[in-house]
DNA sequence: CATGAATGAGATTTCATTCAT
DNA sequence: GATGAATGAAATCTCATTCAT
């Protein structure tokens, strides 16, 4: 019985039949994510306003025609980008929750962003323009919501453990990190080579230092 | 150079052509200054990609030809609102810069950002699209590198003054106070509702409480 | 001729190859039949340029290329169409010719077109597009002109019957009366809460008083 | 002061300044009506979904991007089409109404509709498709609503004369005759060599005589 | 001086059709 | 026998830019 092609397939299910049978499906799936890749890859290139549809195809060396083919839209395809990258960065805050150490998940957090060159460029473009899409500007505005929740409760529970400084609320402290991390994304991609591994972790630190108690001052006021 | 139609000073200067008798010289300029204002407020609502020379010229009530009789093409006009908007900021630095006062910087800082309300939205539309156009890069470099050092000298002398931590570098301090101040800049647009002047505040403290030395615990410590 | 698959068979025809064998035979007609009902659905709803081969294959439940594998190519689908329903009004017409009663014939012409609501919907939209497309206009011709001459005769046969007025040459009234019946295929889309049952049936009675005979004025001058 | 240009002007202004002063302003509204006629010829000829942007364009002699400059849409082109058309009829019909004589407004809508040799295949066309198009259904509703009631008046202002035939409602009458009218609009395209002027002339004719009171019975009933 | 008509390139999107599997 | 991936052409629309007036 004919059924309508699997268009449109939302990020999460990676429901692969064990075993393909008759024709091979073409797999709807990877091609898709191929061409996101291609995506990412073209606006990390041209920026957001000069990523077409043409670009993408050509980079994935498709015509035009195959990409709306897999994604109804260009809003589409963009959603689904910006889904997948918030995916990976949400797989990493679940397995950094279970540590509720934030200098952990501040490492972990610059091993995702650094790890991906590319990655930086992307998110910046796409939050540029989230805004002046309201499908993208409602997906960005849940997802933050989410983190921020997590980040403050990692917080909170460092600051009861006294790894954290506790003079400064937990969601303020939050607030600012992500903020850092977000000022670096944007200026980023302008002057890379300032950002050396060796610069980067030096903020890192400095981050790390700006949030943990203030040093040693406890021990000396001891006896 | 087809034709040379009226100089396009970058931004301030008066270089009105000798030949014109009785009219006012400041037309020009104060017709480019309508214009940019026009483009900011275009660039605020409808963001960089949607920003047409068209709607430009019908925000400012011009005509479409106006737009490009004053400025010689749409990377010339974004580049004098770059400009004009980092003279401000410019402005207020320099003042800050004989205070010595970090403190003080970062409440002007935030009188400048948030006592316009498209200031943040223009500004991380220009700044997601600078990297694609080589002059607005250029630019941003340039007025960027001007800044850290100015802010580094500043929060040193702070340091020097025992009012800054001084664990950690000057140079670190000020790439996380910019960090900062463009991740807000960049999440504003998203939820200004989130962003009360009372959260603002609550954020711009805790910037400061971050940068201040350990709380006087040493001094407790003492006799 | 690049391929030949099934023979696309114009309308009734079940020109099946006898290759086939235990699989019923009547799937290719009734699958075909089953495309035409989701094609005249689609048109009914999208209107004709609106119906795109892909939109009636997945009315239909089918995939797009189904489509494409039982009809040659989308004119062949609306032939086959335009076809299908000519047929259905010729079968009427031809027990309807027996009877040579131009009245009856309304009734039953409104019965067809009112009992499918798509009837008119469908065939305003083939007649407007046919014109376009030289297999369909012949089409069209060639049975229009068969239509024009048997309700010519019925016509004709109701005058010498005296139920007709005959100060009106047969095919005028015929030429009359069907544009009549094209005229509200036409509107009746337009405001289908219009074409109430009840005033299309007086707008007939009304049609058959037009073509009755002058009142009985007649007989009664008589003695 | 410069003023934005006086785009998509509706259709009735004629206002045009009395003395033009400065550059020509090129004459928007006969470049306008220039384009309306280039639409309307292709529409004749390839039908409206055949009917692309750059075909109006090229019959016109001009390139796409200036019929999108004289008209926002495809759709604003259009309505305007319908709505000159329309302009056009109601015109005859005002100066029809004050006859109030049935068979002139009948002779003078033939004039109209056959002295453009384009009208019929334009209007088919054009009504075929409104119903997809929400604003042309809308507009296409309020007019038709307006001619049926002044067609009604005029058809009973003959039969309150005894020129028409009071045994059918003037409103029923008045459909009748316009949708024989749109009948004929639907067919003209298909066969024009059929309706050669004899034969429109003999159709009208016979539509006289349909709504015609009951020939000379009444005198016959005399003494 | 300044306008606004017009261009031409490019973007998104839709679609009938082809063809390897 | 049937699928659905992929194509390529065309359509609509937007826009920076040019240029005669």
């Amino acid at each position: 019985m004919p059924k309508s092609p699997p268009r449109h397939v939302s990020s999460g299910g990676a429901v692969e039949p064990a075993v393909r049978r008759g024709r091979p499906t073409g797999d709807h799936v990877a091609k898709r994510a191929e061409l996101l890749k291609a995506a990412a890859s073209v606006i990390a290139q041209e920026g957001y306003a000069g990523a077409s549809l043409r670009k993408v195809a050509q980079r994935a060396g498709y015509t035009t025609g195959a990409v709306t083919y897999y994604f109804a839209n260009k809003e589409e395809l963009v959603t689904a980008l910006i889904e997948s990258r918030f995916d990976r960065y949400e797989e990493m805050l679940e397995a950094a929750r279970g540590q509720a150490d934030i200098k952990a998940l501040i490492e972990q957090w610059l091993a995702l962003t650094t790890g991906d060159p590319e990655y930086w460029p992307v998110m910046s473009q796409l939050l540029a323009h989230a805004r002046f899409e309201p499908a993208f500007a409602a997906l960005i505005e849940r997802r933050y919501a989410r983190y921020r929740e997590v980040h403050t409760s990692i917080i909170a529970a460092g600051q009861a453990l006294g790894t954290i400084r506790d003079d400064i609320p937990a969601d303020l402290l939050a607030d600012q990190l992500s903020a850092m991390g977000d000022g670096w994304m944007m200026m980023f991609p302008f002057e890379p080579e300032r950002f050396t591994p060796g610069r980067i972790q030096a903020l890192v630190d400095a981050a790390i230092a700006l949030i943990s108690p203030a040093p040693d001052t406890r021990r000396t006021s001891g006896p």
